[in-house]
DNA sequence: ATATATTTTTAGGGTAATCTAAATTTTTTA
DNA sequence: TAAAAAATTTAGATTACCCTAAAAATATAT
C-alpha cells in the first residue's frame, strides 16, 4: 500500500484539486496554460510546480504533453474535495452562511491538515452526501461518484425535473438564483424555450415563472422526476 | 481609527500570539532567545521577523531590548486567541476531541482569516466565555479579562476549591488528570500537603482521594468556593 | 573595573513559490 | 509543408522565512 500521508502544501493542495477538476471525468491532460489560469498564476510558474509534482509522483508528466494525476494525486485531490465539501456544509448547515459566501473560506478550511478532524466532521454532520452547491462528496475511502445529472439546456418543453446543483459557484450566479427561488430541490417546469437564443420560460414549484437566459440554463444541474 | 484589516501572515499571528503570552499580564519585555525557543527557531530568524514586525507598527523594538506588542500588535494577537479559543471549543463541545487533542489542530484553524466566520462560530457555540482548558475567550471586540485565578499551590488545607483551568496543556499531563478524574469544575479539597516536597493529598468532588505532587498542583487553576 | 560569558544582531546563504523575458517546441494556417 | 502563431519551457530574479557562523552588544563575575 502506497503511503498518501506525506505532507504536501497548500499550493500543491490546490494544484492537485484543480488538475481533478479540469480534467474531468475521463481524466484528460490537462494544459499548462489552463491551469496559468485557474490558479492566477503565469505559465512558467506553473511549469515549474509541475516538475515539482511529477517528482512526487503526484502527476504524470511529460514536456508540452500536459499532465494527468497519478493515482497518488488523485487519492490527495479527492480528500482535498472532500473537506473543502464537508466545510461548505457546516457553513451553511451550522453557521448560517449562504451558498455564496461559503467557497472563500472553505478554500482555506481544505488545507487543514488532521484525518481525524474530517471524519469528526463528517459524522457531526450527518455523513452528507452532497454539499451546498449539489456537488458530491466523496467518502472516507476516496469513493467519489458523479451523479449524472443534466444540464437544464438537454431538458425539452414540459418537462418537470428536480434543481440538484450549479455547475457556476461565482456569488452573483447564486445570488440571482436566491432572487429567483431557485433552490437545490425545487421543481422547474420548461413551459417555453425560444428558438433564437434558447432563453427559457420555466416555472418553479409549480407556483411561479421567470424567463432565464441560456447563461443560466447551461449552469443548472437537474435531475428527472 | 488604525485599520487592523492588513493582511498578516500565519508566521507573523504567531510569533504576536507567542509574544502576548510570554509578555503576561504586566506587558513584559520579551527576549529574543525566549522566542525563539517559543518558535522553535533561530534567534537570528527571531531578530528578522522582528524587524519586520517594528516596520509594520506591530510592536515595540529596539535592538537589544526586547519587545512589546503595540496596541496594533496587542488587537491582532489577540483576535487570534479568541479564534484559537473558540475552535477549541467546537473540537471539544461538538465535535468531540478530547482537551488533550486540540491543540494542535486549533493551531492551524486560528489563522482562517474571515471576521465573520468567527462571529458566527462564536454564535453557533452560544458565546463561550472559557475554552476547554479554563482560558478566557476574548469578545468580539478585543476584550480579554484574565480571571484572577488561583493555582492550588496557594490553597491551605482543608480548604474547597473549584477546578477552573490548567497551566500546562500538555496532552501527557492533560490525560493524567482524566484519568485521576480532575476536571474543570470538579471541587478539589486540599487534605494534606507534604512539607518536605510540598505534594498533597487531596480529595476530588468529595469523593475518591489522591496523591499529587507539586508540579500538578503548580499546573491547576482554581477559585474558592 | 575588566575579563568572561551570554545574548543579540549582522552577513551571507538556502528553499518554495512566484515573476518577466527569452528560447524552444508544438500547432495552425496558408 | 514551410512560415507564422500559440503554447510551453528555460534562465535569471524576487520575496518570505529560515539557517549557520561571525561580530557586536550587554550582562556577569571575579
Amino acid at each position: 500500500m502506497v503511503s498518501t500521508d506525506m505532507q504536501n502544501s497548500f499550493t500543491e493542495e490546490n494544484y492537485l484539486k484543480i488538475i481533478h477538476s479540469l480534467s474531468g471525468r475521463e481524466g484528460l491532460e490537462v494544459s499548462t496554460n489552463a491551469l496559468a489560469e485557474s490558479t492566477a498564476t503565469r505559465a512558467a510558474s506553473v511549469t515549474d510546480m509541475l516538475r515539482k509534482l511529477a517528482e512526487k509522483g503526484l502527476i504524470h508528466y511529460k514536456k508540452y504533453q500536459g499532465v494527468r494525476l497519478t493515482d497518488l494525486g488523485e487519492k490527495v485531490a479527492i480528500k482535498v474535495i472532500r473537506k473543502h465539501r464537508l466545510w461548505e456544509v457546516f457553513l451553511v448547515e451550522k453557521l448560517g452562511f449562504g451558498w455564496d459566501e461559503v467557497h472563500d473560506i472553505a478554500e482555506e478550511l481544505e488545507h487543514i491538515p488532521s484525518e481525524v478532524l474530517v471524519e469528526k466532521l463528517d459524522a457531526f454532520l450527518g455523513h452528507p452526501r452532497f454539499d451546498p452547491h449539489g456537488d458530491p462528496i466523496p467518502d472516507s475511502k476516496g469513493n467519489l461518484t458523479e451523479p449524472d445529472y443534466l444540464i437544464l439546456t438537454d431538458v425539452h418543453i414540459s418537462e418537470k425535473v428536480l434543481m440538484m446543483g450549479v455547475l457556476d459557484h461565482a456569488p452573483a450566479f447564486l445570488q440571482y438564483l436566491d432572487r429567483s427561488n431557485i433552490t437545490l430541490g425545487c421543481i422547474i417546469e420548461v413551459k417555453e424555450i425560444n428558438d433564437y437564443d434558447k432563453s427559457a420560460f420555466v416555472q418553479i414549484n409549480d407556483a411561479h415563472t421567470l424567463f432565464i437566459s441560456l447563461e443560466v440554463s447551461k449552469n443548472l444541474l437537474v435531475q428527472r422526476l
